[in-house]
DNA sequence: AGTATTAGTTTACGCGTGTAATCGTACGCG
DNA sequence: CGCGTACGATTACACGCGTAAACTAATACT
């Protein structure tokens, strides 16, 4: 019953395209959406699919002869899981230190400090 | 030759000993530092100590009959690549998305806000 | 000097993952 | 009505990881 959340590198690029969808997919369109970016065969698809059905982070709901999957995690919850993962294994668990570590050591786009201010701004709001 | 940087999570938590030892240390003592936090026998220390050698993010010179490890990865290499790694595959690759989502997902505590605040105060300095 | 200890090296083993090929089966077409 | 086709399901297989035990070689103690 694996806790949701924890999906692979590759089921994580399935879900990619069920979100993006934004309603129920066949394993055939995954593969042209996926198609270029990802140079999967047919086969390894379905395989993710169903990798992702036994996990429950999707479902299948049958259309005539075949399935349209859909998310089940969100990517919200996704998200959330994922980055508080790192935040904890990597950073006390805490946002700041992250972002120190960046104000550090990438160079941040002048669009991006601006995006940061704007945000911490909103936070202080909400308190 | 696996690029510097990727060490799993097992092989990180001693990567943690080592960093914070700041110096040549025994498998003895990193199996010490670990007990208690980390249930491992000392034979799964080893393993890990040795994998880690032949990836490259640690060094061992000989100190009569053992050696003494340190780190050749440093934690702030190994912190940005990861983080970057999470960064890239679930927000673009930018770090305003990612604050943005814990601004609206999590709650932050006051001390983690005035923290943020003064940190993007100070990346407009430096700009 | 022989033996117990200790440190490093080799081997083990099941599970998840990346990446598919193959199998089985229901349907549509000729 | 039989056969190719298009799907999902089953099986495959090597590799990395978590977790260790077994093996080996050197040393320290008695």
């Amino acid at each position: 019953m694996a806790q949701l959340g924890s999906i692979s590198e590759a089921e994580s690029r399935v879900m990619e395209v069920l979100w993006r969808a934004g309603r129920p997919t066949s394993c055939d369109t995954v593969v042209s959406a996926l198609a270029g970016s990802q140079d999967w065969q047919e086969a390894t698809v379905k395989t993710l699919l169903g990798r992702l059905l036994k996990k429950g982070a999707i479902k299948a709901a049958q259309d005539h002869r075949r399935y349209l999957y859909s998310p089940v995690l969100t990517r919200e919850r996704w998200l959330s899981f994922e980055s508080q993962r790192l935040l904890k294994r990597m950073f006390g668990g805490r946002l700041a230190p992250l972002v120190a570590h960046f104000g550090q050591h990438h160079r941040l786009s002048k669009q991006d400090v601006a995006e940061l201010k704007r945000l911490v701004a909103q936070m202080s709001d909400d308190d």
